[in-house]
DNA sequence: CAATTATAGTGAATTATTTCACAATAAGTC
DNA sequence: GACTTATTGTGAAATAATTCACTATAATTG
């Protein structure tokens, strides 16, 4: 079957990607989807299904050869390209992020850091070229740059979003405490924010919703 | 109409509560349904057929009362209480997140570090106490902490799950690479990847979806 | 090699969620 | 104070997503 896929069959696609990544790393050559299900949380219907969306790749009877799945999904959501990144905001945590290199996998490359601070940018020691905040358009635009990180303070964060855009950046990871929403339909965001996963999470058990 | 609450309405009232968080510091008194879609990303239909699971609450004609609002919300998802919050793996992210202070609001209050490194511990400077990693189900019992965020190697997480769970966790926001998913239903897990989120976006602007 | 077990793929049924349309009401305007 | 505009709340309709039930096929077992 083929088609549309829905949303968040694209969400559960994406993680089966990185478990099966993980568990090429460990010489596992086939799993079935209720293994598969076991490991993400989800029941084994929900990811034939899911698969099923990129056509048939599985063995009936027999399971999924990992390599092969991968490479599927892979193709299909456009997650076997190595594609560059970059940083924005070098305090603390933008600095941790932007040398963790155990974060990105192999499939992102961190090409640049950035931050509006030019004292701060000269103390940085690392081999990840930084610049200054005002070179943001132009570099990512330079560089082709697809995806960044934002760790900037709230105040900041539009100007921050506008040159990102203005430069054909493809997708921004927020970790401000200021939510934003792409105006442009190319750009896609998520935002991530520890208080609002901790409300979340703390409404969950209020509620008890499994 | 009040009854079950939906999920992904669970997860946008959370939202808009951080949103209404945010206007009241900077003194605002109402808002309408269209402005609060606007702000979070969604149509004005949603944000008052979220809202209208909790009961009436706001004014026909006029839009909603900033206080009240927030604290409607806050009362039914358990979003008004101070709760206790702990950092796991002390390197540099975690060292990063625990020390600030803006990534937690006001509603939440990291109490706690752990580290397997007796060195590290020893070298880190802040008001938090900081312990060794065997003692997290001692100290999560006794502080009676809610929340965790581990930062911990992917090796690592299982054991550290382990004893958070001993303790009485509640809810755990993991930003170790491998995915964790809860076995004891009292407890809530928030996976964060950057790779996968990283990923997500990638697909998305791969399959050009909305 | 027959019987059993494990497993993928999928149309159909079910369930969940979102969107719509509109009545009712408050506020603002001239 | 009549008229216009802005806005909520909600039942109903539409859409989306998940789960189910089953067929077909591969692997395994005795």
């Amino acid at each position: 079957m083929t088609g549309r896929i829905p949303k968040p069959t694209t969400a559960r696609l994406c993680k089966v990607y990185s478990l099966l990544d993980e568990l090429e790393k460990y010489g596992e050559r086939s799993i079935s989807s209720h293994e598969i299900g076991k490991r993400i949380g989800v029941r084994s219907h929900s990811i034939r299904k899911d698969i099923s969306y990129l056509g048939e790749v599985g063995i009936v009877g027999s399971g999924y050869a990992i390599e092969k799945l991968k490479a599927h999904i892979g193709s299909k959501l456009g997650l076997d390209l190595e594609r560059k990144a970059c940083v924005v905001g070098l305090g603390k945590l933008g600095n941790a992020i932007m040398q963790n290199e155990k974060l990105f996998s192999n499939n992102f490359k961190i090409v640049a850091g950035f931050d509006s601070n030019i004292n701060k940018i000269e103390t940085i020691v690392t081999d990840i070229p930084v610049y200054p905040a005002h070179e943001i358009t132009e570099i990512i635009r330079r560089d082709a740059i697809e995806l960044a990180v934002i760790t900037v303070p709230g105040h900041a964060v539009q100007e921050i979003v506008g040159r990102l855009i203005a430069g054909g950046i493809r997708g921004i990871v927020n970790f401000s405490p200021v939510s934003i929403s792409s105006s442009d339909d190319r750009v896609f965001v998520s935002n991530i924010d520890i208080a609002g996963e901790f409300r979340f999470l703390s409404a969950l058990f209020t509620l008890e919703q499994k």
